[in-house]
Formats: structure tokens, C-alpha cells, sequence
DNA sequence: GTATATGCAAATTATTTGCAGGAAT
DNA sequence: ATTCCTGCAAATAATTTGCATATAC
């Protein structure tokens, strides 16, 4: 069931020049409508629209999931050979992979701490770092 | 064109139980024929393959690699949504990635010092820890 | 009214697989 | 002999694109 508020959704999509089309605001209720980080592919925000009865297409939310990317309302990680996961959460921080259901979560970013970096070799700037910590249950 | 010494690929893939067929013994010597660590895709091997000469299936090659990686031979390094790297290099060490040319590089091992790294959550072990720095010409 | 977004189906890209023939042990 | 490997073509999976219609500004 769609919250009748729309104003935080509105706001995302603004904030990033976005215009508020009906599928862009159903899909951004799902992405960030409760205020919670979370983790998708575009095969699973597909399905959690169809779910909650809105009916947006499989290829919209595919270029719905790269606009968002490109203009910084989502962090695109990639792990995975085959899959493109988007997170909601924009800032730099580590990952868990586990291995066997191929689900992505945060890792505690302040359990992480990168003492020495590699510098960027000549002409170059470092644009993200990617940390991946995969895991096999044991 | 082709060594006449095939002793180190022999030798490369009898250390993971495989046998040397022609195919694997010509793309062992594309891989590792050097001594120089290589980081291959697919259809990059498959062309240095085309323009040694050899003949090697495409499909062959893909399969190839994942058996050599599967044995433990290669690193398979996820970086890019769509294509699989495999590394030469299998110990563990962060890589550069060029967003342009989708071109990727060992990044130095020693430069990169991790203090503290989040612990698996129960039931977990950690499999490996990926970095990558990604790099945008400046 | 004009620019931009959506939906569908078809196209593309990366990769895997089935199976018949070939080579290694 | 038997088990494993290779090549091809077809299958699959994820994603993108062309174009007509619809919607936001």
C-alpha cells in the first residue's frame, strides 16, 4: 500500500533535478520511502513494485535504476560478474558479499579503517574505492 | 609465435591436477609465459590467442578460464557490471581500475594498509576482500 | 506546446551449455 | 578403455535501445 506523503520522494527526485513521474516516485517510495538503507538489483525492485500492486516496466526500472545512479541518488556497486546492485546509501563504506545467496549488505563502516592508500598513478584521481568483503558460511 | 619450452605451463597446470591439452598449454602461455602478471578478460585472451596464432575457440577460452580460476591458477576480480577479469596474480592485493578504458591494473600491495577490517557476522567466514580503486583522469 | 519519460518488443552483450567428436591417461 | 576436453551452435541472463505514446513543465 503507497503512503498517501509523498513529499520525501518528491524531494529526492528534486534535489536531484529529477522530474516526479509516477513510476519515478512509486520507485523511489520503495528505495527510500522509510528512511532505511537498502540494497537492490533491478530484478528485485521490480518485483517489490509488482508486489505493492504499482505497475512500472521492467525496462523502466532498469533506466530508472541508472538515472538515479547517475545523478548521485544511488551508489552503484558491483560485485558480481552478472548483476548490478544499487544502494541507497551514497556514502563511502565497505560491503558484505555472501557468496552462496549472492545478497549484498552494509559492513560496518567504522569497523573499517584504511591506515595507507595507494596514490593515484600520474594523470589520474581516485574517483571511489570499492570494498568488498565476501563471505562463505561456515 | 610459440616457445618451444612448454615446461613452466606444464608444470602451471600439473600444479592444479589439469591436463595440458594443446588449447590450455597455448593459453598457460599467454597467461603466465612471462613471468609478467596479466589481467585478462575473455574476449582479450581470445584475441591474443587469434593474433599468436593458435586456435582456441571462444567458448573455450571462456571455459578455460573459469577452470583455471576454479583450480585456483587465476583471481577472478569483479569490477564492471558486465565483464569478468581474471588475474594472474592470486595472492591478495587491490587493483586500479580506469573508468574509461575499463582497463584494469594491480594496484601496489604494499601501499595499500589495511588496519582494521569489520568482522564476519556469525556463521561466516571471509572468503577474500576485494579493493578496488577506481581511477578517472584528472 | 515542447521536452522528457515510459512501455513494449526487439537488439545487444557476456557467458554458459548440450552434444558429438577428439585427445589425454 | 575410459575419462576428460574442445568446438560449434544454440540457449540463457542481464541489460539497453528504438520508437510510438503519454506525461510533466
Amino acid at each position: 500500500m503507497t503512503h498517501s506523503v509523498t513529499l520525501l520522494e518528491e524531494t529526492w527526485l528534486a534535489s536531484a533535478g529529477l522530474r516526479p513521474t509516477r513510476q519515478r516516485l512509486s520507485l523511489a517510495h520503495l528505495l527510500v520511502g522509510d528512511g532505511e538503507h537498502r540494497h537492490v538489483t533491478a530484478e528485485s525492485l521490480y518485483e517489490a513494485s509488482r508486489d505493492s500492486g504499482e505497475k512500472v516496466s521492467l525496462a523502466t526500472v532498469y533506466n530508472t535504476l541508472r538515472v538515479f545512479s547517475e545523478a548521485g541518488l544511488l551508489r552503484e556497486i558491483t560485485v558480481n560478474g552478472a548483476r548490478s546492485y544499487f544502494d541507497t546509501n551514497v556514502s563511502n563504506h565497505p560491503h558484505f558479499f555472501w557468496e552462496d545467496s549472492e545478497e549484498l549488505m552494509d559492513a560496518p563502516a567504522d569497523e573499517l579503517e584504511i591506515a595507507r592508500l595507494p596514490d593515484a598513478p600520474d594523470g589520474a584521481e581516485i574517483s571511489k574505492v570499492d570494498v568488498v568483503i565476501r563471505l562463505r558460511r561456515s
